[in-house]
DNA sequence: CACATTGTTACCAG
DNA sequence: ACTGGTAACAATGT
């Protein structure tokens, strides 16, 4: 679930808690988390080591580490960070603690346990951060960028934008309201938009990008930010699952239909 | 208790 | 070689 305004929304808010704590030691407790290496390698690398900024790359979250290492988190659909008290009994499904030279730790939780942490060299990222799509809320970002990566393309343009390589960050959620504030209808195939629509899309996936932020996140059930709070985005969704409620625009109810194997919510009147 | 859930990848066909 | 579609997968709350 979490996708790019969730994760920068995380971002955000561990920055301070985290920028110049020295990793002082750390517990593995679910051993499929860490995909590049066995967790006592994972532990060794990191330990002692200065955080130096996060970051984030489509929905990875970033730890920038001294000595040019790099900690990537993918949260898949249940993921948790959160810095806590070492004194402060974890939750459950805790599965990874990092500690610091401060007495407070970060804290991975993961109900579903389909979460991924990377421990690489700057020089050598998986190939799955390497090869994303362009970030939507970089200033390089725009409708001429995006109009060049979907040209040629004959997918959906809700598959297209579900599609991390073609542009990065965006999930089930922010696509489907992406499209309902371009009036688009989720399987319109990407090559058939017109100039104007093109503007429109680009235009519309900044906005709902940027709205996601602004509320930290959309909580459906397990999103929670650094802080262990819950978004507010969910009570300004238009169309992400509103089935048979009224469309904003013109009150006629929302469809669901499934497409591409999920769950897509719109507006048969509003969207063409 | 079968199912829904979701992002990613493996695999296949064109 | 590249693209797009589908299925599989991870695990568990409902």
């Amino acid at each position: 679930m979490p996708e790019l305004p969730e994760v920068e929304t995380i971002r955000l808010t561990l920055t301070p808690k985290l920028t110049g704590r020295t990793i002082t030691g750390g517990e593995v407790l679910l051993p499929k988390l860490i995909q590049r290496q066995s967790p006592v390698e994972f532990l060794q690398e990191i330990r002692g080591r200065k955080i130096l900024e996060l970051d984030r790359r489509g929905k990875y979250l970033l730890i920038r580490l001294s000595g040019e290492f790099v900690i990537a988190f993918h949260l898949r659909m249940t993921g948790q960070l959160i810095v806590e008290d070492i004194t402060q009994p974890s939750a459950n499904a805790t599965y990874l603690k990092l500690q610091f030279d401060n007495g407070t730790e970060l804290r991975f939780r993961d109900q579903r346990k389909f979460g991924m942490v990377f421990l690489f060299h700057a020089d050598t990222p998986p190939i799955s951060i390497t090869k994303l799509g362009p970030e939507p809320l970089t200033e390089d970002f725009s409708v001429n960028v995006l109009k060049k990566r979907l040209s040629g393309r004959k997918l959906a343009i809700k598959k297209a934008l579900l599609n991390q390589e073609i542009i990065a960050g965006i999930g089930n959620i922010y696509a489907d309201e992406a499209l309902f504030l371009a009036r688009l209808h989720p399987t319109r195939m990407a090559n058939s938009l017109t100039d104007n629509e093109f503007q429109q899309l680009a235009d519309s996936i900044v906005q709902v990008l940027k709205a996601g932020i602004n509320f930290r996140g959309t909580t459906k059930r397990d999103y929670r930010d650094g802080e262990g709070k819950a978004g507010s985005f969910q009570d300004h969704l238009k169309a992400y699952g509103r089935k048979n409620l009224p469309c904003p625009n013109c009150g006629h109810n929302i469809t669901r239909i499934e497409f591409g194997g999920r769950g897509t919510y719109f507006c048969q009147y509003c969207q063409k």
